[in-house]
DNA sequence: AATAATTAGTTTGACTATCGAAATAATCCA
DNA sequence: TGGATTATTTCGATAGTCAAACTAATTATT
């Protein structure tokens, strides 16, 4: 069905190989990308927590959990292992004594700042050599993808 | 430097903002789905394995291996699994019986195709309701994105 | 041909990440 | 107050990973 607006078959596939490609290459490359920088002492999957943790925003044990996807107590010992290496602190809230309030270090707030970099020249990259008009494209392409996959997570 | 040609900087941070977003839920929407299939039994580890493996190729251990950056140890201890649980096949060499060659057994093979499904339907989406020409703009900035990271491998 | 070096894969032992269940502690509410 | 709820932590078990040592097969050297 809607064959007319459809690309080449051809240029399809290869279109979804080099999906493929970024999909299945880009952790990797970050992860070594940080191996060899600074914070080698952290992996991706604790960059992340550090990017849910995020600057101002003082979130919940919890609430980083469910970011990434860790249970409460996956979640304790990687804020252990964070704290123990200076990246994140935390502090008891005073309105309800249970919750543990996250933040990030000076370091924290380096790393922090270096990963954002590399998704921005990710971001940059992608629109390397377009004019506003295509850029406003990919735009909608990526905001297509958004909408997929929100919609893949309510069956 | 280059300042006429860009996007507006609120554009793009939100282009960022939603790239980013992409990246850090593609693999665990991939997963739960996975989780909720046919094939509960695997990880989505063990399905970049079979992917790897792929059709009609006939790879090698290691050559698998380094596709999906495993040391040869744990390529192993995945194949034992992938083995046991009939998604794959070892065969010997004949030509050199020191190499083990690697073949999807007929589970394999489905769960392969409905592997490469999702990700078509990934390609799909990121095309929907494009004009041809679009889609050529699309194609670009996915390969923009290829040729990036390809050069960040090399340093 | 005999021996050395190399290569492919496996085994083993240690370490880490993760989960689920139970424990702890603070809060809420009837 | 006392019971239910919530946030986090602790504990025990399991699974994935790596590095080093090992086996077997091949190739190179003399």
């Amino acid at each position: 069905m809607k064959k007319m607006n459809e690309i080449a078959p051809l240029d399809f596939e290869s279109l979804n190989d080099e999906l493929v490609d970024v999909f299945n290459n880009v952790m990797w490359i970050e992860e070594a990308a940080l191996k060899k920088s600074d914070f080698s002492d952290i992996t991706l999957k604790d960059m992340h927590t550090i990017d849910a943790i995020s600057m101002y925003s003082e979130k919940s044990a919890s609430q980083v959990a469910r970011i990434v996807h860790l249970t409460p107590s996956a979640m304790t010992t990687a804020i252990d292992k964070l704290v123990d290496k200076g990246y994140i602190e935390r502090r008891r809230s005073n309105q309800d004594r249970r919750v543990v309030r996250l933040g990030l270090t000076h370091k924290g707030r380096v790393v922090y700042r270096a990963h954002q970099g590399f998704h921005r020249d990710l971001a940059h990259n992608l629109l390397n050599n377009m004019e506003p008009e295509e850029m406003v494209v990919v735009k909608k392409a990526i905001h297509n993808l958004v909408c997929y996959l929100a919609n893949v997570i309510k069956h």
